[in-house]
DNA sequence: CGGGCTATATCGTAACGCGATATAGCTGGG
DNA sequence: CCCAGCTATATCGCGTTACGATATAGCCCG
């Protein structure tokens, strides 16, 4: 009965990623544990690997490839121009949503 | 290239309409246009429905039906008690997310 | 009578999250 | 020396969902 949790996620997980790509390059297994810190935003590989890589389908992300110390070579993703002023639309967005939900929540929502 | 919106919304969308029934009940088209004047989550008929037929389907909510001053009888739905505590739980677990997301859009990531 | 509004319902499609699974390099213990 | 465990990436398949298109029916107005 927590199937809510996994669809209170959709979309939201690109919008986190990006997020998390705001400040700088990084790693998959790097953002999924970055991201994992965070309650109630636990991700696993099979959520974020894919998605790395549509978004790197669609522009938004770079990939560097660099050695590892330890396992296979680490892919570097950073955001791309297109890819910063995505985030940006997602950001506004994301504060309507977050605003209108709030008005939701507490009466609002048809007084005049 | 704005699918990410239909993303973003996904179990927002059942979030919304049980905010929205938060004070009261309300029958299906009164809620599309209640939420739909919150800018950035404009719903259709094809989302609510099925959604309402679902969550009373899940018991968190019941429904009486009405007759309607014009078309079909209306059927007005309101939540059950489970169906309150579903809604404070997602508003938790909402609370949650807005501040992970907040805090991986300022900076922060690993600051203690 | 016909067009427009209210109000509900369903089918089909596309997209996504995630559990399960595979793979590969490195390190440390028995 | 070999196996267990950690890092790091990738893919398949299932279940769930949002939504455009479409159907239906009662009411009002010109």
């Amino acid at each position: 009965m927590k199937t809510w949790v996994a669809q209170l996620r959709k979309g939201l997980v690109e919008f986190s990623v990006l997020a998390a790509l705001r400040h700088g390059e990084a790693y998959g297994y790097e953002l999924l544990q970055r991201i994992n810190r965070i309650e109630g935003l636990a991700l696993t590989e099979s959520t974020v690997y894919p998605l790395l890589a549509r978004l790197t389908r669609d522009k938004l992300l770079t990939v560097r490839v660099a050695p590892s110390p330890a396992g296979p070579p680490r892919r570097y993703y950073r955001l791309t121009d297109e890819g910063q002023s995505h985030l940006n639309d997602m950001a506004g967005h994301w504060k309507q949503v977050q605003t209108g939900l709030d008005a939701l929540l507490n009466g609002t929502g048809d007084r005049p």
